[in-house]
DNA sequence: ACTGAAGTATGATCGGCATCGAAGTATCGG
DNA sequence: CCGATACTTCGATGCCGATCATACTTCAGT
């Protein structure tokens, strides 16, 4: 009978273009502490990071939730590597779309 | 018997100190549309604005809720001339607290 | 005093969002 | 195949914030 296939999934997720990335949704993202200890700890490190790699004060299924805001807000880039969901930052992309916000948002945190 | 006295009001409104500033408040603050809008109308006006003076699609209670939002994250200061509470941006405090901060939105905000 | 103008205060409503738990899916190691 | 791991999806809940209408206060002009 049917045997199980076990077909190779396509599971990398949408990613906004530049041009798509709205000041809003950007702000809507940062505005969650959760969030903005993410980009954060993103920030502040060189490479990327899986979502269980993060010190988060919420379960895993709301750490999904955050994110995705992040996502598809365009602050971070995200793929598969095993069972893992890696993470980095779109700096660059973001630089280009909001000149300054970026860093001005980091060192804002990192204050205090 | 008692004549309604008129004394004088003392009618001027808190406003936290630079070092009370804190980023969560300034973002709760600029993430709603209107109050963005009412940064940015700020921002491209040399001299205090009146709240009557602003182009806002919402009615006059609630653009007063908008204004102390941003008067208690520290954003604009707040003064009585005659019945009209003027407005001006609180633009070295923020950039003392949160250096790059308001640059990058309001010209984020300005691009699109 | 009276009136109008400019805001503020208050109470109610209403929608959206952060959160969680439980169940589901995908991948890796034996 | 069998777990175990790492996330995701889904539905439910609960709270907070934006909005409005109404009533009130303060001040300016007459």
């Amino acid at each position: 009978m049917s045997v199980t296939r076990t077909e190779p999934q396509d599971r990398s997720p949408e990613h906004p273009a530049p041009e798509a990335f709205t000041l809003q949704e950007v702000l809507d993202a940062v505005v969650d502490p959760v969030r903005r200890s993410i980009v954060c700890q993103l920030s502040a490190s060189t490479s990327a990071k899986s979502c269980g790699s993060f010190d988060l004060p919420v379960g895993r299924s709301t750490a999904t939730h955050h994110f995705r805001i992040l996502r598809e807000a365009g602050l971070i880039r995200q793929y598969y590597v095993g069972t893992s969901r890696m993470n980095e930052l779109r700096r660059e992309e973001v630089e280009e779309a909001f000149p300054g916000l970026l860093d001005a948002l980091v060192s804002a945190a990192a204050r205090r």
